[in-house]
RNA sequence: CGGGGAGUAGCACAGCCUGGUAGUGCACUCGCUUUGGGAGCGAGGGGUCGGAGGUUCGAAUCCUCUCUCCCCGACCA
């Protein structure tokens, strides 16, 4: 993409209604645009890195076993009446009324549709186990949205729904939906740490909170620094029922968790005082095992093998995608702008023509750009006629990860220059090295 | 929902106290000079001052109502 050509509105100036330096740098960096209190369109560049997450997700919930579906942002009232949870959502639920006066609401989450849409197709031990998941946007009419995307009222968020047979089997999906959202979160860049939480009012007896650690985040936790310094998860141990639980446990008996469930004795005897860590965390999933909570009031029912009706146990696990894009940055960004991780970056690299109008920067810069294209990356080209200090500042706001120089330099020794966002490291390149040292780095 | 703050050009803000036909910087358009870390000079375009009502010869400015946004708290992915 030539930055001619894209839409991309970036700011010098962030606007006032923006406090935390994540929301600032979003709509500096033409990611976004405010609608009104915590609802925002997404504009390229903030789309692409949303679409970015939602793939990664996709994946590694395809490889547990999940199937994605798809189901609708205005549920019901009736389901809601049944699971009981029609009154006890209060405020926060959206309610609405369609044009013969039928109840309707905008959802804030996807129980009751799930278990209406299980209960219909599903009658028998022989279907499971069985995980679902779709991505879709949310609503919650919050009292005082805030943070940009990190709070909004409307928000994109992954849910699974899983169904097993009992609570041994369920506990078992759980484990590898924790295992994976590990795997997730490590793609994305990010440390997270799983820490045990109060299942609050969904409900459920088994639950933990993924957060990320940033100054600016909601909750306060406390946990084992060993949580940061383990190994990623390999694919490998999703194969071996035995290894799921043995790595399971690895993380989940390490302490670790939110400062209402804190406590000091348990702390101190489970951990060594240079590995005791109390930081803010900006909660980007969360895990549940719920049991029987909504096959119950809501029959959903499976037949086992010795012809009994069973409820089937059920559990949950929920990731804030658009939250994720505002957690990223507040994890990952300097005095300059954002520092995409390479995963998620919403290009690969940026191409900065220096002298835009000589003839050999224009020719090289076009040459660097279909090279790099032709090679399988995104690339964004600057190609306008801004000046180069402007050029770096824009690029470096936005953040991509590698960026290449063509300018005078370039021009003196037939080299071309890379920057590496994250280290500000520099190195100059023959074009056939650069081609060739971007490449592997994106396969 | 309790407490506080703010709505004036795309963005940041001044003007309001003490009423007199709306201004600055950035951005945008044109010209000249510049050109490796957000350039300089010159010339332009763009605002019924959030909305409604009132006071007044006259309201961005004073009064009343209202809408919206932001911050702190309680609540939440």
């Amino acid at each position: 993409m030539k930055i001619s050509q894209f839409f991309l509105p970036t700011l010098k100036e962030a606007p006032s209604e923006a406090q935390v330096i994540s929301h600032q740098l979003m709509l500096r960096s033409g990611m976004i645009k405010q609608s009104s209190a915590g609802i925002y369109s997404w504009l390229p560049l903030g789309f692409k890195v949303l679409k970015k997450i939602e793939e990664i997700i996709r994946c590694e919930q395809d490889y547990i076993g999940g199937q994605e579906i798809l189901m609708p942002t205005i549920q019901p009232a009736d389901l809601w009446i049944e699971s009981g949870r029609y009154e006890d959502y209060g405020q926060e639920m959206l309610r609405i009324k369609d044009r013969s006066n039928r109840d309707l609401l905008y959802g804030p989450t996807n129980e009751e549709l799930i278990t209406d849409i299980f209960r219909t197709h599903l009658k028998s031990y022989k279907d499971l186990p069985l995980l679902l998941y779709h991505i879709q946007w949310k609503f919650r009419d919050e009292l005082r949205p805030r943070y940009g995307v990190m709070r909004g009222r409307e928000f994109l968020m992954k849910d699974s729904y899983s169904f097993d047979l009992d609570m041994n089997q369920s506990r078992l999906t759980y484990q590898k939906n924790f295992l994976s959202y590990l795997r997730i979160f490590s793609k994305l860049g990010l440390k997270a740490v799983p820490v045990k939480a109060n299942p609050g009012p969904i409900g459920g007896d088994l639950s933990h909170e993924f957060v990320i650690l940033a100054p600016n985040g909601e909750s306060d936790i406390f946990f084992d620094k060993k949580l940061l310094e383990f190994e990623s998860i390999s694919k490998d141990i999703f194969l071996d029922k035995n290894l799921v639980e043995k790595e399971y446990n690895k993380w989940a008996k390490c302490y670790a968790v939110t400062d209402d469930i804190h406590n000091e004795k348990e702390y101190n005897k489970l951990t060594t005082p240079e590995n005791r860590v109390n930081s803010r965390a900006i909660e980007v999933g969360h895990v549940f095992y719920f049991g029987t909570k909504y096959s119950k009031s809501m029959g959903a029912n499976l037949i086992n093998n010795k012809g009994e009706q069973l409820p089937v146990h059920m559990g949950s696990y929920g990731i804030g995608v658009s939250r994720l894009v505002g957690a990223i940055i507040e994890y990952s960004h300097d005095d300059k702008g954002i520092i995409w991780p390479e995963n998620v970056a919403p290009f690969s690299v940026g191409i900065l023509n220096l002298k835009k109008g000589d003839e050999y920067c224009d020719k090289m810069s076009e040459l660097v750009y279909q090279n790099l294209l032709i090679a399988g990356l995104e690339v964004l080209y600057d190609d306008t006629s801004e000046r180069a200090g402007s050029k770096f500042a824009n690029m470096d706001l936005i953040g991509l990860p590698y960026q290449v120089f063509i300018g005078s330099k370039s021009k003196d020794n037939g080299l071309f220059e890379i920057k590496e966002r994250a280290t500000n490291k520099r190195y100059f390149l023959k074009l056939e090295s650069l081609i060739n040292h971007l490449t592997e780095k994106f396969n």
